[in-house]
DNA sequence: GAGCCGTATGATACATTATAACGCGCCTGT
DNA sequence: ACAGGCGCGTTATAATGTATCATACGGCTC
């Protein structure tokens, strides 16, 4: 699965103006299924809600954000409900943990390496998942260095989105 | 540099067996007195303690670890007060923030570079800090692809540190 | 169908991590 | 002296994350 839908190097995984969110979460959600459908795992209508909520705010969300979000027939689900999908998620790749903001983020692409990255906006929050050879090949040259066995490895870039960036070249 | 030509299994980031932990602490604090002074704030005695236990530690703590250990006549500060000296500590790079453990970690060398890189023992809870230009490149180069200004960038690697990796090699 | 078992859920309570707010005392500059 | 800034000490509370237990549901065997 490495022929990821990528857009061309130079383009920005940041969404653009003219983004077809709907496709967008409609395709996201449909990889999600084959992908649990391929471990022989459930995608349950609470993984998949949660999956959705993330889906559709393009942007890293606390799971205390998600429990206001979840629309359940007016209640609200008990914080465990949101993290035990999280962690779902999490273990299958569609969605990742953003540590350093406390925050999860719902994986558009099937990006299953090791290394990853994120780019996280100071200013509006927005965040992009990537990944890259020099990435990992950094990463497992520093853990080698340290005679170190390296498992993952995630990498949270902080700045400014395009969006938010002061010069807007 | 790292060179770190030792000719034991460990020679790494890691403290190693022969490794004088009293002269570590007090060159770390003196350097952190330095940057203290360089810049004209004080390492008051508070902030000067929880730099301490960090290094002597060794390792990443936790803030109410950090508070349990606090030697404070007998008495236990309260948490506003650790966060406080780790906020200042971090300001000034003398410590950092192990996002994917809640953990703090003090800071041996003064690597104020953009870019780095922990390396966090899955078993042991180690973690060791290092930079390098690789990682720092390859940030770079994945914001910049990105169009996304960096400012920032932690790399958290989990995974098994020479003492802890099961193939002792 | 009846009984069994594993998984996911729903709910309550709790643990952990982090910050807000406020006043005090110390130091410093005038 | 006195005003202002800073760090401290304290209390309270917010934000984040887990443990636990009972229940429901589906698949399985008998």
């Amino acid at each position: 699965m490495k022929s990821a839908p990528e857009p061309k190097p130079g383009s920005s995984p940041f969404p653009v103006a003219g983004h077809d969110h709907q496709a967008c979460v409609d395709g996201a959600l449909a990889r999600a299924a084959e992908v649990c459908e391929h471990r022989g795992l459930p995608l349950t209508e609470n993984r998949r809600a949660v999956l959705r909520l993330l889906l559709e705010s393009h942007r890293p969300l606390g799971a205390y954000e998600l429990v206001k979000r979840f629309d359940w027939g007016g209640r609200r689900p008990a914080p465990a409900q949101i993290y035990r999908a999280l962690r779902f998620l999490e273990s299958l790749g569609l969605a990742h943990r953003i540590a350093s903001r406390n925050a999860y983020l719902a994986c558009y692409a099937t990006g299953d390496g090791c290394a990853q990255a994120f780019l996280v906006c100071d200013r509006c929050g927005a965040a992009a998942e990537c990944v890259g050879d020099a990435l990992e090949a950094a990463a497992r040259g520093l853990a080698q260095a340290a005679r170190f066995e390296f498992r993952a490895g995630t990498l949270e870039i902080s700045g400014r989105c395009p969006d938010c960036a002061p010069t807007a070249a």
